[in-house]
DNA sequence: TTGAATTGCGTTAACGTTAACGCGCTGTTG
DNA sequence: CAACAGCGCGTTAACGTTAACGCAATTCAA
C-alpha cells in the first residue's frame, strides 16, 4: 500500500500538501493539485485507518432518532437491541450512539427530538422516518455534511446515505401465501386486521396480502380497521365484533406488531381453522408462536436493519468507504420450530 | 482511556517496561511485574487497536479450509461468497484468505490441504470439517497459536476458537412442520430421500423429520437412500424408482441441496398433491422454487455463516477481543415468494 | 511605497504501540 | 580477577496521518 509520502516524493513535494490536496484544504496550486491527484488515482492510494484514527483521536458520535422503544408492543425495542450491539462491537473505534427518542403519534415530539440532535452535533444520524409528513422538512435542516440513513422506512424525495427496510408489499404477499397453505386450496373468508392508525408500511402489508388472492375465487378477503390506541378490554371487544360479523372466518391477517392482542382476542372464539399471521418477533407474539395462538410471524430482522444502519454510518464516517445505498432485508418467515433464533 | 505512558508513570517505569509485562516478553522482577499488572487491572487499560496495527504493520493471513466450490451442487459457493464478502469489508485492515480446497469425498485431499494451510502459516483457520474422521487428528496438528473456527459442522472433542452452524436437527423438525401444512391435515405418506453419502447433518434432519411425525398417526414416514454421485439419469432412475414405489406419496423431503434433481425427476410424475422440501439456497434450487417444482427450502444461512466466521477471527486475531464460542444460525425459511433475498 | 494580507508550500509534533538496542549492575566461571 | 553472561530496566525510531505553524514570495490596499 502506497503512502503519503511516498507521493509526496513522486511528486517532489512535501507530505503537506500532498495532504492538503487530499482533504481539499486549499491553499495548493491547480497544476501541483493536479499532479497530486492523478498520481493518487495512478497508485490507487487508500488511506491508512489505523493512522488516520491514531492521529484524529477523535470520538463519533452517532444520533439515533427513533420512536420510544416501548410504542408498538415493544417493536422499536428490537431495534434498539441492534443498534447496541453495533456500538459495542465498534467500542475499539470509539463510537457512540446517542438516542432521541419521539412519540410516533406526535409530529412536534418528532421535530423536537430532531432538533436536539442536530443541536449536538452527531457525525451521523439514524432515522427512523415513521411521520412521513414531518420528515421532509426536519431533514432539510440537516446540515450538508452530516450523513443520516433510514431504517424501517424510507422518505422519498429525500438523499439519505443509504436505506434499510424491507418490501412491505411483498411481505404481505408472503402472509398471503402462508395464510393459504394454512387454510387449504379449498379457500374460505380469510380477514385483514388493519391497525389503526395506519402508515405506509400498513397499507402496502395489506397491499399485498389482497393481491395475492385477487385471482384466487375461493378466498374472500375482508379487510377492518381496528384501533391499535385502545386499551384491551375495548380491543379485544372490537376484534370479538369483527370475528362474529364474519359467518366462518379461516385466518386473520394482523398488520403490525399488535398481532398478540389480536390472538389473545380470539382465544375464547377460536377453533383450529381459525388461523392467525401477523408481524415482528416482539417477545409476546414469540410466546403465543411457541404456545400455538399464533401460526406465522413475518419478520422485518429489526435487529439487523439497526445493526447495519450504524454500520453503515461507520463505514462511512469512520472508514471513509463508501456503501450500498439501498439495502433490501429479508422477510423472515417465524413459526414455533424456528422462532428461538428471532429473540 | 489510559494509555501506557501512564501507566509507565503511574509506575514510575518507562513504557518498554509495561510493554514487556503487556507481552510476557520476560526481562521483568516479579514485584514490578505485580505492580504494572495490578494498575492495569485497576485502570481497565485497552490496548489501542490503531497505534498497534500502526506499529505493527502486518497483513493478517487467514486460511480458509473447504470443499471445493462446486461440490454439492454448487453449496459451497455461497460459503466462498460470505467470505469474500467479508474479506473485501476488511481489506482496511489488511485481511487476506487463502483458499484450501479439498475433495469432501477424499480424507487424503483434506490432510493435504491442511497440511499446505499450516506450512503456509496462517494467522487463523476457518474449517469446514465435513470429514468427521479425518478431522480431529489434523485439528491436533495445528498450533496452539493459530486460532481456528469451524462452519458448517463442528467436531466434539476439540477446541475451536468458535463453531458456527444450525441446528441440523431443528430443521428437519420445521421440515416436517412445513410438510404437515402442505399435504394437510389427512395426513398420508411422505418420503425422506437421504442422500448418499450421508453425514452427521443428514441423520440429524432425517431424525428431526421423522419425530415431528411419530405422534402423528395419519402421517407414515418413509425413508429412502439414493446415491448423490449417480449421474443425472441414473438419480432419476433412482427416484422414480422409489416414487412408483410407493403408492400415494404427499411429499418429499430432501436432505440436502441436491433437490433440484429430486424436483426435475418428479416432474412428469408430479401431480399438485405431491410436495418437495429441501435444503440450501443454490441457484437451480431457486430457480425451480420460482418456478414451482419445489415448494420450500430450508436454509442455512451459508453465506452468513462465512462471513460470520472471517469475521470472528478478525475480532481474535487483528482486534485481540473475545468472542461468543458458538453461533447457531437460524433455519431460513424460503419459498417462492421471498426467495429474492436469499441469492 | 510601505505595511498588510494572501498564496503556496515545507516542517514538525503528536497520536499509542512495538521492538530493537543499550547500559549499568550482579553473579558466575576459568 | 578478568571476562562474560544475564538480569532489569530505560531510550528511541518507526508505523502513516493530521493539522498547526512558519516562511518566503507575491499581491493588494492606503
Amino acid at each position: 500500500m502506497i503512502t503519503i509520502k511516498e507521493i509526496a516524493e513522486q511528486a517532489g513535494l512535501s507530505i503537506g500538501t500532498v495532504d492538503r490536496v487530499l482533504h481539499g484544504r486549499g491553499r495548493v496550486s491547480k497544476e501541483t493539485e493536479q499532479k497530486i491527484k492523478s498520481i493518487i488515482k495512478k497508485t490507487g492510494y487508500r488511506t491508512n485507518i489505523h493512522a488516520r484514527n491514531l492521529s484524529m483521536q477523535t470520538t463519533h458520535n452517532f444520533g439515533v432518532i427513533m420512536p420510544f422503544p416501548r410504542q408498538d408492543g415493544g417493536y422499536w425495542e428490537i431495534l434498539r437491541k441492534g443498534i447496541d450491539q453495533a456500538e459495542g462491537e465498534l467500542t475499539s473505534f470509539n463510537v457512540h450512539n446517542s438516542y432521541f427518542f419521539f412519540d410516533k403519534y406526535s409530529e412536534s415530539s418528532f421535530l423536537k427530538a430532531g432538533r436536539e440532535a442536530i443541536e449536538k452535533r452527531m457525525a451521523g444520524l439514524l432515522i427512523a422516518p415513521v411521520l412521513l409528513d414531518a420528515c421532509p422538512s426536519f431533514v432539510k435542516s440537516i446540515p450538508p455534511d452530516v450523513p443520516y440513513v433510514y431504517v424501517d422506512s424510507t422518505i422519498p424525495g429525500t438523499n439519505p446515505l443509504a436505506a434499510i427496510g424491507q418490501d412491505s408489499f411483498q411481505s404481505g404477499v408472503c402472509g398471503a401465501k402462508l395464510m393459504r397453505m394454512l387454510v387449504g386450496e379449498r379457500g374460505g373468508t380469510v380477514a385483514v386486521l388493519r391497525m389503526l392508525p395506519n402508515d405506509f408500511h400498513i397499507n402496502e402489508r395489506v397491499w399485498g396480502f389482497s393481491s395475492f388472492f385477487s385471482d384466487d375465487p375461493s378466498f374472500t378477503v375482508h379487510v377492518f380497521d381496528v384501533d391499535g390506541g385502545a386499551d384491551d378490554r375495548e380491543f379485544a371487544e372490537g376484534v370479538k365484533t369483527i370475528d362474529s360479523s364474519i359467518e366462518r372466518c379461516g385466518g386473520y391477517f394482523v398488520t403490525n406488531a399488535e398481532t398478540h392482542r389480536v390472538a389473545k382476542a380470539l382465544n375464547g372464539t377460536r377453533n383450529d381453522v381459525k388461523r392467525v399471521i401477523g408481524y415482528d418477533c416482539i417477545e409476546e407474539n414469540l410466546r403465543l408462536l411457541r404456545e400455538g395462538s399464533i401460526d406465522f410471524i413475518i419478520s422485518q430482522n429489526t435487529r439487523e436493519q439497526g445493526y447495519a444502519g450504524i454500520n453503515t454510518l461507520f463505514r462511512h464516517v469512520v472508514l471513509k468507504e463508501s456503501y450500498a445505498a439501498e439495502m433490501r432485508m429479508p422477510i423472515g418467515i417465524v413459526m414455533a420450530e424456528n422462532c428461538s433464533y428471532y429473540q
